[in-house]
DNA sequence: CGGTTGCTCAAACGTATGTTTTAAACAGAC
DNA sequence: GTCTGTTTAAAACATACGTTTGAGCAACCG
């Protein structure tokens, strides 16, 4: 090996086995012996365990934000002066996922698993670096969206927004398993593009349904 | 101490600590010195950490599952002949949720906190137990989605609901968090129930979605 | 050529973990 | 009173972890 492509053998093993297994759940030495290098070379290149869950995240997501960003572009520059529809939105969004180059067939569930334990583990030094890195982008989503439903109130939107976010990061976080079982079942094949045209509808019902009137917890409410 | 609390307070400080920081990251040392018993006691009374683990599931899924079995049996009971609405099959998993005798204020959050745990952190042994556990109720409630939704076909219906399993789980396992980023942003306090009063709307909407034709992943897709 | 630099390697370090063991106390039941 | 099941205490166990060290190696530069 010429030069460093420790680096990214690193970085490749990492991704993996943080997406399968979670960050606490992989150790070090399960990266170095997948990616075969020396163990050492980690902390070499990285200088932590924790810097190099942030640089994988940034492999990723550098790129992704760039793509999403002239997405975003793109919409904007078509609808001259009204705002982009909660379809465009989502669809500009779920079309710079997958049309992300991926380094192989894996990728894109990768990338939603990997989103979705940024999430739920939570891991203090990450959301700190996510935050300080690609608020940007993030807060631009929030305002198309914000702008495409107007009729709901932030709180509302806040939390539908979650709901968006989990059954997509779920969905994609375990594609690769949820096809296979389909495919077992009922004997059909689903790409990951057919999964996110199911998805789009499905969120966008979600998202624009009709609002409830707290508190609706009530007896009569289950009668 | 009379006879054995001392398994009920290892219990007690299992749930919230795992509900808080995850399996992995909550060691058996954090546990006895927060419940105040010997180191010991875990593995005298359970034998392993895993079987702790099953333990704490047990304790609030048993009852659980009592609950909603005999919500469904009322709800059945009330609709005669027609089966239930998508949105009373909803209503009546939330109620026996948020119903749920509980041992503090934090519990339903706790609760829903560690399903959501279940379903993320891939522990084979938790996901083995569950599976053995408590099928059958979770077939009632699949029978009963499928009896609501007539129109869907199986595949459409086998994605939307992994997309409702997704919002649901994912929204629930970072409830406490996302709880605090809201109030903090927008000065809102929310209950889990009025989360689930949300969520419910939410995931009904996108159930019964208008049904798209695929193949829709085309260049003008995004136009 | 000598010296510096970037990198790899095996080995060790210190710490934390789950688990086990020993002993001694304590309770209630027969 | 004795026995049985609990509980505590303290210590040790073996293992795994993230991190550090120092020697070695190759390439490059003056």
């Amino acid at each position: 090996m010429a030069q460093s492509d420790t680096v990214d053998r690193i970085l490749d093993a990492a991704e993996e086995l943080f997406a399968e297994r979670g960050f606490s759940e992989t150790s070090l030495r399960m990266i170095t012996s997948k990616a075969k290098v020396n163990l050492a070379a980690v902390n070499y290149h990285f200088g932590s365990k924790n810097a190099l869950i942030q640089a994988v995240f940034a492999r990723f997501l550098t790129p992704f934000t760039v793509t999403l960003d002239t997405a975003f572009d793109d919409l904007e520059a078509r609808c001259k002066d009204v705002p982009p529809t909660l379809e465009q939105t989502l669809w500009a969004l779920t079309e710079s996922a997958v049309r992300m180059p991926q380094r192989n067939e894996k990728g894109i569930s990768i990338f939603m698993r990997l989103l979705g334990l940024a999430y739920t583990q939570s891991q203090g030094h990450l959301r700190k670096f996510l935050e300080a890195e690609y608020s940007n982008p993030f807060g631009r989503f929030m305002k198309l969206l914000k702008d495409a439903t107007p009729d709901l109130s932030a709180v509302d939107r806040y939390w539908r927004i979650q709901f968006m976010l989990g059954a997509t990061a779920f969905t994609m976080s375990s594609s690769d398993a949820l096809r296979e079982i389909l495919e077992n079942k009922l004997g059909v094949e689903t790409s990951v593009e057919e999964i996110a045209a199911r998805l789009v509808p499905f969120l966008s019902a979600g998202l624009q349904a009709e609002i409830v009137v707290l508190p609706p917890m009530t007896d009569e409410t289950f009668a």
